[in-house]
DNA sequence: TGAATAGTGTCTATCAGACATTATTCG
DNA sequence: CGAATAATGTCTGATAGACACTATTCA
């Protein structure tokens, strides 16, 4: 290793990786993408999709492209932002990695098949997750997106990231539910998210329940900011 | 380079660094701290201060080493948090260095020394620096942190990181209208940073300013979130 | 006392939550 | 029709902005 630069200097011998928080909503729950590690370190253990940066390869690249890989979707088809990076000298024991965690958010997202480690992927409940043992600090960062991505809800528009399209109010106040674990007022979530200036557009189709009055249908609008927020 | 890793597996000859955003209020302006570069590349341009992640060191701690080497300021002092990551390939003409930029946020900082790289270090507005031409990716990196600092003042108590303690209700009003560049009312903002709970801590002191009624002092309380907020 | 700044009170339009009411469909 | 779900309307308390008013100091 080593080279033309001191170490004073250059910090030398280190990787960078990027790691994903997936988050998609089934069975209504919030739910995370995990791998079981098919090697050392944490060989069978859990952690979060993840690898490293390749060279003349930007982040968020890599980040979709490692998203691809877990779960076949094309990144243009969901939510994908930068998160945190972490970098505490021990959290890897191979040596100094650092990396840059990215949040993802998708609807119904197919379930995952085996990754090239020979690693498992599977959805589980955040909830259970948070109380799993994850490999790394991969708690702390699914942590971390759990909070992002409930703060988000209020301020953004990115809620019908969770949502096919096109969907009902009714399936979007299905996701705040979940992800906020909390039961909201319906007609006054109906009228708040209908009167939000470019969060919804009508369709003019319908969908019919298996009993009841069918259910005006929306695509996502081109607003990426709330306002007003929908505070929790 | 290569070693035991290939490159498929890790990202190798990388190196990482943290750039910080630094900013006061001084003059009736936001400003940020830059240097004037003394060695290439960009030899006499303008950056942000920063410098490469030493072995062992965390990403948190490099920061703070910065700040304290730039400004001569011990974070303790001061607010410091992450900002975002920036790794285009070709970000940096020597090679593949990522950046982990801090913002920090200080009140009234001393007149910055010069640096350990013989780099000159300065204040400036900035308005001025948005629009001065800044070395790498600096720019970006300056307006994400500056938009950073005006989202956090509204759900958030870190206006208070701009004020020497004790300060007065004026005072706080005065960092909210230089971030925001926009008047303020200050009646109504009295009410809402004075109810908002553990925002503001009177110390039972007073100033009294060169003519006028004296005004409460206070300290910062122990709140970090603003409830509710203060919106723009 | 007058000027200047700090702080409180008041008015009104708006918006939130709570909940009643109407609309539409299926069995 | 009755049950179930969608969507709108109504009521009330809380809050924001605008601005009038009071408080305190110095020259």
């Amino acid at each position: 290793m080593a080279g033309v630069f001191s170490s004073q200097e250059r910090s030398a011998g280190v990787s960078v990786a990027v790691d994903l928080v997936i988050f998609t909503v089934r069975d209504d729950a919030l739910q995370v993408l995990l791998i079981e590690r098919g090697k050392e370190p944490f060989l069978g253990g859990l952690a979060l999709p993840g690898g490293y940066v390749r060279g003349g390869e930007g982040l968020d690249a890599a980040a979709a492209r490692e998203l691809f890989e877990e779960t076949g979707v094309n990144s243009a088809r969901l939510h994908l932002e930068q998160l945190r990076t972490y970098g505490e000298p021990d959290r890897d024991p191979r040596g100094r990695v650092f990396s840059i965690a990215y949040l993802a958010l998708g609807p119904n997202l197919p379930l995952p098949v085996a990754g090239t480690d020979a690693a498992v992927a599977l959805w589980m409940p955040v909830k259970k997750a948070l109380s799993a043992e994850l490999a790394f600090d991969h708690a702390t960062i699914l942590s971390d997106g759990v909070e992002r991505a409930r703060a988000k809800l209020e301020y953004s528009t990115v809620a019908t990231a969770f949502c096919p399209e096109p969907f009902t109010v009714a399936e979007l106040r299905h996701i705040y539910e979940v992800v906020w674990d909390m039961k909201l007022e319906p007609s006054n979530f109906h009228r708040k998210v209908t009167r939000a200036e470019g969060f919804l557009i009508p369709t003019g189709g319908h969908r019919t329940p298996d009993l009841g009055r069918p259910a005006t249908l929306y695509r996502r609008g081109s607003a990426t900011m709330l306002t007003p927020p929908l505070l929790r």
